[in-house]
Parts: structure tokens; sequence; C-alpha cells
DNA sequence: AACAGAAATTGTCATTTATCAAGTTATTCC
DNA sequence: GGAATAACTTGATAAATGACAATTTCTGTT
């Protein structure tokens, strides 16, 4: 097919920094004033990340919060006997590092899905004497850790879930949602993940995934081409998935 | 069995107040001064919620942090519907609401599992002007927020487990572990939600959680009296969930 | 202690999903 | 651009789980 070539490299969009979830953090300094010196020293910005390699290794001392500025990552816990788990996705605007924040080394492997770009910020910042700044950094992150909670708990959701198909459907429309949160398209964007990926955190085979991905391509649901995903009737993917119809269109307002 | 007569009673210890998922607040309010009486100001003590009753309703207008003395709660989330799913169990010493804290109303229900107690703490204290207490408020729930992230940390590795006993051992590992984390016995315990309650939690029909349980129990890995229960063999137990043996010991000496 | 209702167990059968193997299509790397 | 590799698809079969119905046990109440 002609038009996959042309779509091979379309990717998904750069988040704006407004739409990031450093965003607070980097505003508190200096991410506005005209010259961003005082920004530049406590955040390295656009750090790239190349298809496949590891941002993060399990073990590693936890120095840096990461906020995905382009492509995507996969969070992984490996075990001893060589299984490994992936437990998370990081979309464009979210951040790398919430959930590692209590102890002192991150418990998972990040690794890039394809070429990616990051924004790194010092955790140094927190051990700063305290101040009226740093008041406000502790706040920033508290509201960081609160989106983060609740697109955990959202995972629950999706461990309830009785079949594939609908595991399937509420894992699409949590990325859907998930992308238009952070200003884009939330009905079209590239799924970087390989469906071992998916079915490895799913908890599914990876032929079952493709099975139901087809089929949701038959019934019209979405419309994939390579990694390029489009959903085509959101209501019915919601039904589905067992959610509220205004699913989507809700965050989408918001 | 004359012995289960004995034994229907038997429930899970309160919680002491140092393994209390509040008591870092609850110390800056006063908790350690002779009187209690700027304590009693902020929070609700011993808050007695009978089985099945509800401590909180969806919708209802977050205005408490609640942590669990003694007893034991399910989240629920209820769907236009007629659904419902099961979203997390909290067990004494953990903390109820802090999922909820980024809106303004708690999504879920959250209904006592046998006779219950909580202490609840107003969360006005967030809103009072910036001062260096207010600054430790922070902090403090800081902390609980990276505690509970932790905790749902594991749920994705739940989320991942290949068959319904794998499933079910880490359920019950977790449980486990939870317990021992706030200074009760890791290996005996009242698990008080009903089979229903835990096979909606995981995705599994109840049926199928019963004669896991009892495998389980014929494998001699764990042993039953109604609610009770012991885990006999925690390697292996540990083993079938997919878990590194040394899980509950290094929560122990922790 | 006895009753009623709820919960749990058990057996059978239908459905879903995993596993394995073979073939096809994409990607990556020279 | 082409070879080598990895990812994905497809089909057949086995295994796990879900659904239903009947029975037993447990729990709470009087």
């Amino acid at each position: 097919m002609q038009a996959t070539n042309n779509m091979r490299w379309v990717t998904n969009r750069e988040v704006g920094c407004n739409f990031c979830g450093l965003y607070g953090i980097c505003k508190l300094s200096g991410l506005e004033e005209p010259d961003h010196s005082r920004l530049d020293t406590f955040v390295q910005r656009r750090k790239k990340v190349a298809n496949g390699e590891n941002l993060i290794q399990a073990g590693e001392q936890l120095q840096y919060l990461y906020a995905v500025k382009a492509g995507m990552f996969k969070s992984t816990r490996y075990f001893d006997d060589g299984r490994e788990q992936v437990v998370d996705f990081h979309l464009p605007g979210e951040m790398i590092g919430l959930e590692s924040l209590g102890g002192i080394a991150h418990l998972n492997t990040v690794t890039a899905l394809e070429n990616s770009s990051v924004c790194a910020y010092s955790l140094h910042m927190l051990e700063k004497p305290k101040d009226e700044q740093q008041f406000e950094y502790q706040r920033c992150l508290l509201v960081s850790m609160t989106e983060k909670m609740q697109q955990m708990q959202e995972q629950s959701l999706l461990m309830g879930a009785q079949n594939a198909e609908q595991r399937i459907s509420l894992f699409i429309m949590n990325i859907a949602r998930r992308f238009g949160q952070h200003g884009m398209p939330s009905d079209f964007f590239r799924l970087s993940m390989l469906r071992r990926d998916i079915a490895n955190y799913l908890g599914l085979a990876f032929e079952t995934v493709g099975r139901v991905f087809k089929k949701l391509e038959q019934q019209g649901f979405i419309e994939t081409r390579g990694r390029l995903t489009q959903i085509r009737n959101i209501p019915e993917l919601a039904l589905l998935a067992g959610l509220e119809p205004v699913y989507l269109q809700s965050s989408r307002t918001a």
C-alpha cells in the first residue's frame, strides 16, 4: 500500500510547554523570563532518547523528574528469573519518576518506544532550605502526583475488565484520553508500543491482542495503519469498554 | 467445627497511631501534647462505620481525609447501567480519599466490609495561609501520596498476571504486605471482603476465586477459616505469584 | 436454638483465551 | 536496495475460565 509509505514516519507532535506536566515547576524556575538562564540551571531541556534506548535503568539512583516532550516510553519491571512486566506507558506531556519518589532508587526500567525527547528536572530543589519558593515547588509536585494518581486510578477499572475485548477497548480509550488531556488529538495518534508490550501490560497473549485489534477494525470502531491509530466510533468503543459514552468528550472540553 | 465458633469474632487489631497514615499530620496537630485539645479541633477520632454502611458516597464533596483505624473498606465505582467495579480496598492504617484529591468530589463509594472505625481529618488545613506549619502539612501529604502511589504501582503487576492462580496469589501477598507495613501480622489476618468483591476487583468469576482459594489451601500454601486467612508457605505463594521470594521478609524487617 | 437470607461450594457444559506452528509482512542495518 | 531479523497474522488445538443450576454452609436475627 502506497499510503503506508507516506505515513510511516508520521509521529506524534511535540507537546507544548503549557501542556507539559513540568509546566508549573518550570514556570517557577523562570520559564517565562525573557532569557531562560535561570531555568537552564534547573532543567535539562529536550534530552534525546533514541528508540529502544533506556532513559532509566532499574536500580539507578533517583535524581531527576522527567517529562516526555515527544515520543513515548514504557516502564518495565524485570524479575530475577528473567520475566519482565510492563507496568506503565508514558505519553507526551506526562511525567516519569513520580511513582518512585518514595525511595531512593528507580524500581523500573524506562525505555523509549520511538525516537523521543524529554525534559529533566533535578530533584535537588526538594532538598533546598524552606522558603517561599520551596513551598510552591512542593505544591506543584503535589498537583503532579494528584494527576498521576488519578491516571493510576483508571488502571483499577482496567483490572476488572471481563474479557480481552473490553480490556483492549479500555486501554485504547485510556490512551486516547491521555493524548487529549495534553492538547493532542484524542482520536488519531501513534501507538508506538509493540503488540507484545500491550499484551504484556494487559496480561494477554500477543496473538489475542492482534486478533482483537483486527476485530475492532472490522467492526469499524478503529482504523490502523502500522502504528498509526484512529478511533472512528468513539461511542461504540466506549460502550465496549464499559465506559459512559461521554468519556472522551468531557475530557476534551475540560 | 467447634473452633470456627470461637474464631468467628476474631478481627484485625486496631492499628496504633504510630502505624497510621495520618500519623504525621496528627503529630503536627498536637497528637503528642499532654491534652489533645488542639488535635481534637482538626481530627475526628474513631468515627464508627458499621458493616455495610458507606463512609463516602460517590459524588459527595471532598471534605475529609480518612485513615482506617480498625476494620476494612472497599471503594466501588458505580456506572449508569448498574454495573459496579471494586477499585480498591483499604486496610487498617491506610488512608482513604487521597486518590480523589485532584477534584472536588469523590468518584467512588467507600463501604465498610465489617464493623470499622476511622479517623477523619478536615481538608481545610490545606486552604490556610502559608506559614511554617502549612509547609509541613503539605510535606506530610506528599509523603502519604508517595506511599499510596507505590501501593498503586503494585497493582500494575497484578494487571499483567497470566492466570487466575497468579492473580489471586499476588492479591493475597499484596494484602499480606500491607498488613505487615502497618505493624500487624502479615501472615495471619481477616480477609473481610466477600469472594464476590475479590472476584469483581480482579476481573474473575467468583466461583473461580473460590476454586483457586480451595486449591491453594489443598496445596498447603494458605489456610482459611471463614474470613480468617493464614499464609502457611510464604515462599511457595510468592513463587506462584511470580514475586521474588524475599517479598514479605524484606518489608517486615524494614 | 431455630429460622431466613446470603454466601460459598460443587458439578457440568459453553466460551474464551493461550499455546504452538507456519507463513506473511515490516523494520533495521549494511 | 537487499538481506537478515523482528514483528505480526493466521489457523488448529488444548487449557483455562465463565455461566448456570443445585446444594450446602455460613451469618445474622429473633
